[in-house]
DNA sequence: TTTTTTCTTGACGGTGCGTCAATATTGGCC
DNA sequence: GGCCAATATTGACGCACCGTCAAGAAAAAA
């Protein structure tokens, strides 16, 4: 159809459409169900063409991985926006995060499986690039807030430790919490633990352990909860139509070891 | 060669026989790379008696997952047994956890997998049931810590919480914390942070995040480390035969907010 | 020895990944 | 317009992998 002319917005826009496919497809079904020829029979190429966007399957799972971590980044900008201390703004950002877990799960985890050899050994430099870039974004956020708090005065750094640290023990923490209750929540076995609520209980244990102040029952009073229902309300709805309610902080159980 | 005599014993030897040689081709490439048929070549059996033993791929997955966490179980079980406080045995049980997903990172990151839909769903009865009881095994120790902090004094349940809570976040915070520690290390981009001696450091904020005394200063100076270097010596060995030191947890720096 | 039961085998169908020679499309040139 | 070169597209092909199953082998029973 059209040859020759593709070396820019065609190109990207062909991208997208590829990439909104596999996503279709995987919403449809499940991320092992994606195939290369199945993506490329519901498109209006041929597998050759698909082949000269991503360089394997594991280049066209990194690009997924990407547009999660890019929806991640959207979701974060907006938490950024929120009025509040420091400490509001790492709640967001867990709500955030909490929220765009339970949404995308499979992009959430690929955003672990993307650090794994076997995709990015096979992965396009340019579409590597992309992803180191998105996780300094997204990383930039939580040092964003870290630093808040710090000019604040709610948070003073213990001798030895600096933002970077703090940064990286809010983010594994948040990732180790969201990925056992995103498990938990939809395998069988024992359900001893409300997972989704304990997600923020674990944050304020961090912060609390951090000297991050003020104490954690600030949050179940404080306006941020609200805030946040606002600017997600779209993607809470889209939710609430998978069955899945997140009504969790208004009830979290609070650490009052001031 | 032998018929009808495989109702005891014999399966449950050659179980182990596929399982062994699953772990070493492993060992040789890595996870992506087994295949039923690589198994099947790589042993006195043909596909057929293979696939007598597990019922799909998915359930060679779920079998060697549970190997892992046999492994697991058994550094629990040593470091059960080490003289020391409730914290002692935290730091204990974190310790043999990152020597494990060091030593094991497929075998680590199949412990996620195997909640997920994708490997569940075709695994076998039995071994998803074994699965759930290793599960709870592991979880026992964690608990058994806890209480034990409880019944010295120096942990006092927040009200509204209780004892499995408290188990489910170390537990999570560990899995967050080494899972980030095992990729960023051995995965391209900026290498900010020490990741493996932020393990414990982040152990420690949660405890301290929860009031769990004394605070964390006693990790440096307490006789645990010593005895750990003993009981896990040949695991140890191993590790530096790899390449990877862990001498981490003796340069720890401390969180000294009592 | 023969029959029956149990276990093993590997060839086969189906699917997925990635390649590449053949084909189609377009821009430039005469 | 007609022709050439450069580029993009196609889908059939080779290879590997999963899981099955009819045919066959081995042992126990008769």
């Amino acid at each position: 159809m059209c040859p020759r002319i593709v070396t820019d917005e065609d190109r990207q826009q062909r991208d997208r459409e590829l990439l909104d496919t596999a996503l279709e497809l995987i919403q449809q079904d499940n991320l092992t169900s994606l195939s290369m020829d199945k993506l490329a029979a519901n498109v209006p190429y041929s597998k050759g063409t698909v082949y000269n966007h991503f360089c394997s399957k594991e280049d066209l799972l990194l690009g997924l991985c990407n547009c999660g971590m890019e929806i991640v980044a959207d979701l974060f900008d907006r938490a950024a926006g929120i009025q509040g201390s420091g400490r509001d703004h790492v709640f967001a950002l867990t709500y955030a995060y909490l929220l765009y877990a339970l949404l995308y799960r499979d992009q959430f985890f690929l955003h672990v499986q993307s650090k794994t050899p076997s995709l990015y050994e096979k992965g396009s430099q340019e579409r590597l690039e992309r992803n180191l870039q998105l996780e300094e974004r997204l990383l930039g956020h939580v040092l964003q807030a870290v630093e808040q708090a710090i000019t604040e005065g709610n948070l003073q750094l213990k001798p030895g430790w600096d933002s970077m640290q703090v940064a990286f023990h809010l983010w594994a923490s948040a990732f180790g919490a969201i990925a056992v209750a995103s498990i938990k929540s939809q395998s069988p076995g024992p359900m001893r633990v409300q997972f989704k609520r304990e997600v923020f209980n674990q944050m304020a244990l961090i912060l609390d352990g951090l000297g991050w102040k003020p104490s954690t029952s600030a949050w179940k009073a404080c306006p941020v909860l609200q805030q946040l229902e606002t600017i997600y309300q779209s993607e809470l709805e889209a939710l609430e139509k998978q069955g899945i309610s997140l009504s969790i902080p208004a009830t979290c159980s609070q650490g009052e070891n001031a």
